[in-house]
DNA sequence: CGCAAGATTGATAAAGATCAAGCCGGGTGG
DNA sequence: CCACCCGGCTTGATCTTTATCAATCTTGCG
């Protein structure tokens, strides 16, 4: 039952992470999950600068935040997986800062903001939870700026490979050592600030480590205590539910 | 009136950008801050790794979150500036996963959890504007990051620049075109991610092309559209509420 | 087959880090 | 009151990391 969830509807899954979800609480969810369509990769879903378009609620695949800089740069702010985004912030600012984008084929449920002020009232619960992921997401973000601002290029791309692995892991998507990654080099060097070249000689670099492989987009780490030692990368930022921070 | 709270009362002031307060509510605010103590600059309010000893209200100084990194390097994540911070989110992190100091003396209230617990019954307005001052705040760490990770050292430098213009404008502390910014050389560099010495050198250029002074811990932004153009900087991810942008 | 996107390689240039001094100004102790 | 000390600022020289430029290679796919 909970396996079939955690499967089917990743939002629910997460959530139950943060707080105790009635059969009620649960219904509501999985109406607000029940129309999602297939959106291509690398389609924007919202234009800095536009009006939001509604609460965007990412069910499979992966998203990006990016903004583009006055130098041409492209910058990943922060990757999106299965069960996050819900940028429920939309009800408070009224343009959007960055842009948002798919990086392979998602599904998606995207709510107004009517709806989830609605659950205000009748799911407080939710809301909760929602603000918890939402807290915990934002120390990713924290996280983000030490690891550019402060960690050379093949710890930086190490630390990031190792901050996916956990968050895939913790949502079920990374059985093994080894998990599905749609990312180009080029997203890649974006995410982490440097260029499609130079990630691609940290990736060498990486690899001849013996640390990981990442070939058609799957990203297989082979020793990931190495990996997190080299990369100066502890998961206590991720806040991970205790319960199965023993299971990784 | 509203002046005397501007002043008095910065968290009050943010507040009221985003929700309307009731006299309960700014009375309930008023409680919140009431028996607020000085804290010297360079001190640490928390530690990473330690259960977080309480919320801190900022009412007067500069304060910043940092990482210390495995190299030995400190980036600081974020400053937080009077009337910001209330770390809403410790209710549900149970670990600080950064360090929080003061940069200058500082005037800080410190609460607990649950008298932000009783907030949530008794005045929902109240968290909700919480909320949308957090969900403001985090525009600033995404911002943060695409300027570490996208742009040089002397644009880089200038933005920072730029933003702490803006959110003290925001907040009535930059009068003119000049405020005090109690910041080393070094501190600079850990914020933006070079060293001391670069930012010492990028501090220079933006000195001879007219823009800015730096000097006795006063910033004065001398040419501030040529400032904003050269850091290819615009205010939008500030959020800055509507009435008061054609003021700046 | 041949194209196009992504990956790879090598050579060179620029940005930024590091190392090593010197300077300057405010605070302290004799 | 002055010497000195120390933290922060400044400068120059050198080294490392990363960007840029220019190809070439590989591979999936129409």
């Amino acid at each position: 039952m909970l396996d079939a969830f955690r499967f089917k509807n990743p939002l629910i899954n997460r959530l139950k992470n943060f707080v105790d979800l009635s059969n009620s609480d649960v219904a509501a969810l999985s109406d607000l999950t029940a129309n999602s369509r297939k959106v291509e990769g690398r389609v924007d879903l919202e234009r800095e600068g536009d009006e939001p378009r509604g609460i965007h609620i990412l069910l499979s695949g992966i998203v990006c935040r990016y903004k583009m800089l006055s130098n041409g740069h492209r910058r990943i702010i922060t990757f999106l997986l299965p069960g996050e985004l819900c940028d429920v912030h939309v009800r408070v600012l009224r343009r959007m800062d960055h842009d948002l984008a798919t990086m392979s084929i998602c599904d998606i449920s995207t709510v107004t903001p009517r709806t989830i002020a609605k659950l205000e009232d009748e799911h407080p619960n939710i809301m909760r939870g929602l603000a918890s992921a939402n807290f915990a997401f934002e120390s990713i973000l924290r996280e983000q700026i030490a690891n550019i601002g402060g960690r050379e290029a093949e710890p930086r791309l190490g630390h990031l490979f190792c901050e996916l692995y956990y968050r895939m892991k913790m949502i079920g998507l990374s059985g093994g050592p080894s998990f599905h990654l749609p990312l180009t080099q080029n997203d890649l060097g974006d995410a982490i600030g440097i260029t499609a070249i130079h990630a691609n000689r940290s990736l060498q670099s990486l690899r001849k480590a013996g640390l990981l492989t990442f070939d058609g987009r799957r990203l297989t780490i082979i020793d990931l205590p190495r990996l997190e030692k080299f990369s100066d990368f502890t998961p206590g930022y991720l806040h991970l539910p205790p319960m199965k921070n023993g299971g990784i």
